[in-house]
DNA sequence: CGACTTTGACCAGCGC
DNA sequence: GCGCTGGTCAAAGTCG
């Protein structure tokens, strides 16, 4: 059995559409989106993020990230706090993964730089400026229909491909949590016409991840606030999106005037329970302090009954999300983050949520007392001194680095 | 008052 | 060239 995460950033002109576009071949594998968070090894806490979500699902298609964690960020974050989002025994006590597929899916590409115990291990980042970067998976067969048809999956969306990057990740999550691997992916080399286009933003980074859409978990009824990172992002448009009967949410960075980040949210095609989240462009500042972050995000339920709307946007619990590349030099190079797991189909079964949101308002605050200077990446990997430059301002390729030195 | 969301309008790229 | 589509802008309204 092998865990399989990935995370790959690709070099690449396109965006979002190209990536689900490029992807529309064969179906990508219904990954497991705890497993991504949970390792064999990693006792943390996918249960606390998983409740998060739960809540969320409450409201249909409010704006999950408006609340919810960054999946990347939690996992640094339980790095760093392992206790924090982890409810003892939680994850392992309950899930059954079965991995079987891992292989082939990254084609033995991240085989030699993984452990079994890593989910990092799995992480495949790809800098088209890297002196070697990493391959992308081998092609892989088109799912199997019935697999995706048991995973909940609508065949649909040959048009519009609901289909996400064969290389992101790609969960399932189902009433029961089931998360079924549906198909085998195809390497998604980006590459549309599109690229070159002047809005499409080239020469910026992009990052896709695809997470289970949380439930409303934050829901207005609960007004609860579930902080998911330490970005503030504000919301300025949205649009339904074609092929799509979800919108797709538009976010930029407020956690800094000028921040050029944003981050695109929208609700897979194919599985309305999973969300594709788009990372473009880059933040031009430090990671905001803990408190910095929070100004302006926190902002309680608010009491419009905007419950129920598709595309209530949460606005309060404003997004904190990852990190995921601080540099400000304007790489002409666009990335994606591909988280990528593999599971049996109705193999995982997620664990009980057991933590409650008022953790991670206790996790801010320890964050706080921890004092984060200012990036709390860095203190995540400050034991690495030989962590490169673009590591350190880079969550994701810190994290990566950081998940290759330990284990979990 | 500041920060936020909402939402229609505008603009530019792309395909036909 | 036209229409479609996606991304962004900005006014209006909400909230603390």
């Amino acid at each position: 059995m092998s865990s399989v995460f990935g995370l790959k950033m690709e070099n690449y002109q396109g965006d979002l559409n190209d990536i689900v576009r490029a992807s529309a071949a064969p179906q990508s594998d219904m990954v497991s989106w705890q497993q991504q968070f949970t390792s064999e090894s990693d006792p943390l806490s996918f249960s606390s993020t998983m409740a998060a979500m739960e809540d969320h699902r409450v409201n249909d298609f409010g704006d999950p990230f408006s609340t919810m964690r960054d999946p990347l960020l939690l996992r640094e974050l339980n790095s760093s706090s392992p206790s924090y989002f982890s409810s003892p025994n939680s994850t392992n006590d309950h899930r059954m993964i079965n991995m079987e597929d891992s292989s082939s899916f990254f084609g033995g590409g991240l085989d030699d730089m993984t452990s079994p115990c890593n989910i990092f291990s799995r992480i495949q980042i790809s800098h088209g400026h890297s002196s070697s970067p990493r391959l992308m998976p081998q092609p892989q067969p088109p799912c199997d229909p019935p697999v995706m048809a048991a995973a909940g999956v609508s065949p649909r969306g040959q048009k519009a491909p609901a289909v996400l990057p064969s290389d992101m990740l790609n969960v399932n999550t189902s009433k029961s949590c089931l998360i079924e691997n549906t198909t085998a992916s195809v390497p998604v080399q980006i590459s549309s016409p599109r690229n070159l286009g002047i809005k499409r933003r080239k020469s910026q980074a992009k990052k896709v991840v695809c997470i289970p859409a949380p439930a409303a978990a934050n829901s207005r009824s609960s007004g609860e606030v579930v902080p998911s990172d330490l970005w503030a992002w504000r919301k300025y448009g949205q649009k339904p999106i074609k092929g799509s009967p979800h919108p797709r949410g538009y976010y930029r960075c407020s956690s800094s005037k000028g921040c050029s980040a944003r981050k695109q949210v929208e609700r897979s095609r194919t599985d309305p329970n999973m969300l594709v989240i788009t990372y473009t462009s880059e933040h031009n500042h430090p990671w905001p302090t803990q408190r910095n972050a929070l100004a302006g995000s926190t902002r309680s339920q608010p009491s419009k009954a905007k419950i129920g709307s598709p595309s209530n946007s949460q606005p309060q619990n404003t997004i904190k999300e990852t990190n995921y590349n601080n540099d400000t030099t304007g790489t002409s190079v666009k990335e994606e983050v591909e988280i990528e797991k593999h599971v049996d189909e109705n193999q995982t079964y997620i664990p009980a949520l057991s933590e409650s949101q008022h953790q991670t308002e206790d996790f801010f605050a320890d964050l706080d007392e921890l004092e984060l200077e200012t990036d709390p990446l860095n203190l995540l990997f400050k034991d690495d001194e030989r962590q490169n430059e673009n590591k350190l301002i880079d969550p994701f390729a810190a994290l990566f680095d950081y998940s290759n030195n330990a284990s979990f």
